[in-house]
DNA sequence: TTGTAGGCGTTATCAA
DNA sequence: TTGATAACGCCTACAA
């Protein structure tokens, strides 16, 4: 059932150096010798072992997403879906596969990556969920390994990454708020360490400032509201009780969230408490589209993003040197900012 | 920076068939040979290379789920994420881990499953979206490859599933709308091909006999919504207007839907068309609690399901005969099917 | 309890 | 254009 290379060879009458270089260099063999290897290699259903293969020839056709373990909802949050989609589909073109896994529990970010690197199981990485100073990017960089990142921090000049427009976005957020006459802006969700909400708070307040409106600390309420937004978006409300106290003591009149997701939980919310303020969300993932109110939100091209990120990684491995992408963000202008 | 069981063998001064037997048969070494061992390699961060440990000894560690083609947009579904996500955590608690890919686009479906076999891969796979008579079942029946269903099929008797209670799930539906007084109920959503989809049914035919109405074929409306309602759930209504005349004609009185995604999609509609009735959804993804209104929904554990499927599967992979499970489904009672 | 030697299936090198 | 041979890094008989 299961044939190898060398079973080919007999029957085809060829060495296995003539079958392997089928695969890997058909156009040093004649026309003829092609045609006959294909004929017996498509009867018999033949393919090399990848593992015999990736052994000898170090090019395994593998990559690896490794998830952080304090994401470990992070599967069902509509963004990785639809990027991770994407990366499938683009890789799979290319034959190349991707495991997908989540960092080991007990030991520091980087230490799955390094056991990744030694168990020598794939040409590369995409890395999701950047921070400043990541030892994850440290550690692929000293190791030389292939990787590209999603969105970037600080030190971006020394490795590739593909990121949309997160400070763009924020002040695209935060002037529409501003031009439907809110002042006292909120911004809510996300973790101040990720790279993301860094950038989106920088546009956050940027456009403060272009209309003249002083940024109040205050009015920063980050925290990752995802899980408790897609698993209990009913009864979690009252843990937020300092959240409540700050909306209506300081009289917030809008709110930009760092997700849509985080959006939604605070439309929730202020359903719940019967407040009606315009609340611009982040992403424009399919949630965006389907809650009542829709969502105003900046889009961002994530499927654009995905594919971006896969074909540079597929260049890296390559050997070539892909060059670093930002793709612009939008403002979609729905629902949720017309409060009437 | 890269070791190998040879280095680390001529570090520690013994063979490298000790080394190998530390990370294979620690038992059979002494418990001091075992600690100089382990000072070595922890020291060098050794693990040793997978491919060729699996070359060598069968045993890959990694295992695939390969989805269809034709549900390209699969990954973007909730239930596909939640499924996946604790698939992941499951296998890799085992140092067991997963490529997720799609069925290659012109190929007969089991083809891709053909060539994953032949490039000796991987360990096993999960096969989900079962049909009748399915090829890919059959074709890894013949191979003798380790495989656990997510559902299953009439010749479900010599292969390994795990499958939720779906007449069970569709009578309990339907005979909730019933209770809710409706009579003229809709079977909204799903392809008839697939398994789960007909036992749905069947358990909405079941429900219907238990209450003497009788079931009427024109009522049964299938089709795949999810990607129109995911993707754009406002454009699309015109589309169906065979639908509308049919729920408006037919006097329909309530609708039982085959996933939470197609009950959104249908309501969004009803709503469009200022048509108020119960509607009940399947699986409860979080979709279910955060849509407005709430959905009445048949619980599938997704979670459990995913944690049975991938340790059945260890457990194929480890050679014993895991026995196929049936996992209870519940309804839960929110908003959609509360009309007042 | 530990070591020696051969081979898993492929590809790269070198020679013809 | 094709072939013989060694090597990738590990594991498993078998031997000691």
């Amino acid at each position: 059932m299961k044939t190898n290379i060398k079973e080919i060879a007999k029957i085809t009458g060829f060495s296995t150096t003539t079958i392997s270089r089928y695969f890997n260099h058909p156009e040093k063999l004649s026309e003829k010798t092609g045609r006959k290897i294909k004929a017996v290699i498509t009867k018999y259903g033949f393919v090399p072992n990848e593992l015999a293969r990736g052994l000898r020839s170090k090019r395994k056709n593998l990559v690896a997403i490794i998830l952080k373990k304090e994401h470990e909802s992070f599967l069902s949050f509509p963004y990785f879906s639809v990027f991770s989609n994407q990366v499938l589909k683009t890789l799979s073109g290319e034959k190349i596969y991707t495991i997908t896994t989540f960092e080991e529990s007990d030991k520091k970010p980087h230490m799955t990556y390094r056991s990744f690197v030694q168990k020598n199981l794939v040409d590369g990485f995409i890395v999701m969920g950047m921070a400043e100073n990541d030892k994850r990017i440290k550690f692929l960089l000293d190791q030389n390994e292939n990787f590209v990142t999603v969105g970037r921090n600080h030190s971006s000049d020394n490795y590739t990454w593909v990121d949309c427009d997160n400070v763009q976005g924020g002040f695209l957020a935060t002037n529409h708020l501003v031009k439907k006459g809110c002042q006292r802006i909120l911004f809510f969700g996300g973790f101040l360490e990720s790279c993301d909400t860094k950038m989106r708070l920088q546009g956050y307040r940027n456009a403060l400032e272009e209309n003249n409106i002083k940024f109040r600390r205050n009015y920063v309420y980050p925290g990752d509201f995802t899980g408790m937004i897609m698993q209990n978006p009913e009864d979690n409300f009252e843990r937020f009780a300092d959240l409540k106290t700050l909306i209506i003591n300081q009289r917030i009149e809008g709110v930009f969230a760092v997700s849509d997701v985080a959006a939604i939980g605070l439309i929730k919310m202020l359903k719940h408490m019967k407040i009606k303020i315009p609340v611009v969300g982040f992403d424009d993932v399919s949630l965006a589209r389907i809650y009542e109110p829709t969502l105003t939100t900046i889009r961002q091209p994530i499927e654009k993003i995905a594919e971006k990120v896969a074909t540079k990684l597929i260049q890296k491995i390559n050997g070539e040197s892909p060059q670093s992408e930002m793709v612009k963000v939008e403002l979609i202008e729905r629902e949720s900012s017309n409060i009437s």
